[in-house]
DNA sequence: AACTGATATGTCAATGAGTACATGTCCAGA
DNA sequence: TCTGGACATGTACTCATTGACATATCAGTT
């Protein structure tokens, strides 16, 4: 249930409405760690509240509620931190990466290059998202959240450029192995 | 729909049981890329073939059912490579790195401490199994399905610890800003 | 002849998660 | 005053996934 471990780190940063919590997992966790959608971020908090790891601390004009994360919740979520175990992975965009192989050589070849352009796109938004942040933040504040998740995207898009050319080169290798014959004759 | 692509690209390779295909699963897919268990795998395979995608071509001693990738199951398997979509991302690993910012400094360093070492961990693993598996290939050979995930892994390592060390020095610099400038101005 | 561990495949109930549906407020600008 | 966009929260149905249960073969050992 890492759902429920996401909304209390984001909650012990400070208190926050559904509304809010969901903006953030979209600009953020939703991209690289933890995906989820307000119909499951709502009911979620709701079921929350029963068992005590959140309470309502404000009510707004609009029917909104803000959320704050409670002493239980704060241990509840330490708890879980320092387990080390690395649960299940999920990840389309990795696992395109990895069937790379099963492919032709040729579309595989063509992947990598629609990969690389896919991952500069990427890259350049992020880059801009951080320009942003950085121009928003006073010197000293702590960093935004959301600062912390486009750097972990901008390492993790090279990674994925830095692989997917490793893999080719690797493929390339033993396609044609060592003894090198130049454009020749047949 | 992942899994059932994921089970494409392993066919793809060649043919298989749903005992292969749940080893490989486990060895290199389930670790960073599409997590699935065997309650999981040999249900859609069934379904699969009732697709046309896969078929049975051959059936083993004990019960076993070697499944190869049919002509139909080729075809969506490269349609599905092509489309540049990054799908929903689930990571308790990447969440639990993304939420060390909503620890107090302390906690926070202690478990950047605990990342790197387990990190460490994984990578020596990692590094073992590469070894198994340059020992037992062929020069010439296409590297196997698993070197490639082992080399994704090392570097998916390496990147957590860099962007763990990277968070806490902004943490850091942000907990007590340098109002002295130093003695640079080399 | 019985045991053990790896091979090999399945089902099922309960939970997790995605998509679509559904409702309503507030505010700024046309 | 009307409209559209951001704010704000929810439900319902379906499908995906997990974990536990269940079965059986085979090879090598005791």
């Amino acid at each position: 249930m890492s759902l429920r471990h996401a909304l209390l780190g984001l909650l012990a940063d400070r208190p926050q409405t559904g509304y809010d919590l969901n903006k953030r997992f979209e600009e953020s966790l939703s991209r690289y760690a933890w995906h989820a959608s307000h119909s499951h971020i709502y009911p979620e908090l709701k079921r929350m509240t029963v068992d005590g790891l959140v309470e309502v601390v404000d009510e707004g004009t609009r029917g909104s509620k803000t959320y704050g994360i409670t002493e239980s919740g704060t241990a509840a979520l330490r708890e879980w931190m320092f387990i080390p175990k690395d649960g299940p992975v999920r990840s389309e965009a990795v696992l395109r990466l990895f069937l790379l192989s099963a492919l032709e050589a040729e579309d595989a070849r063509t992947l990598i290059d629609q990969v690389i352009a896919h991952a500069e796109t990427e890259s350049a938004e992020l880059r801009e998202a951080v320009q942003r942040i950085e121009a928003a933040s006073q010197p000293g504040d702590k960093p935004p959240f959301a600062r912390f998740a486009a750097e972990f995207g901008l390492r993790f898009q090279q990674l994925q450029r830095d692989w997917a050319q490793w893999a080719i080169d690797q493929l390339d290798e033993s396609a044609m192995p060592t003894d090198d014959r130049g454009p020749s004759s047949d």
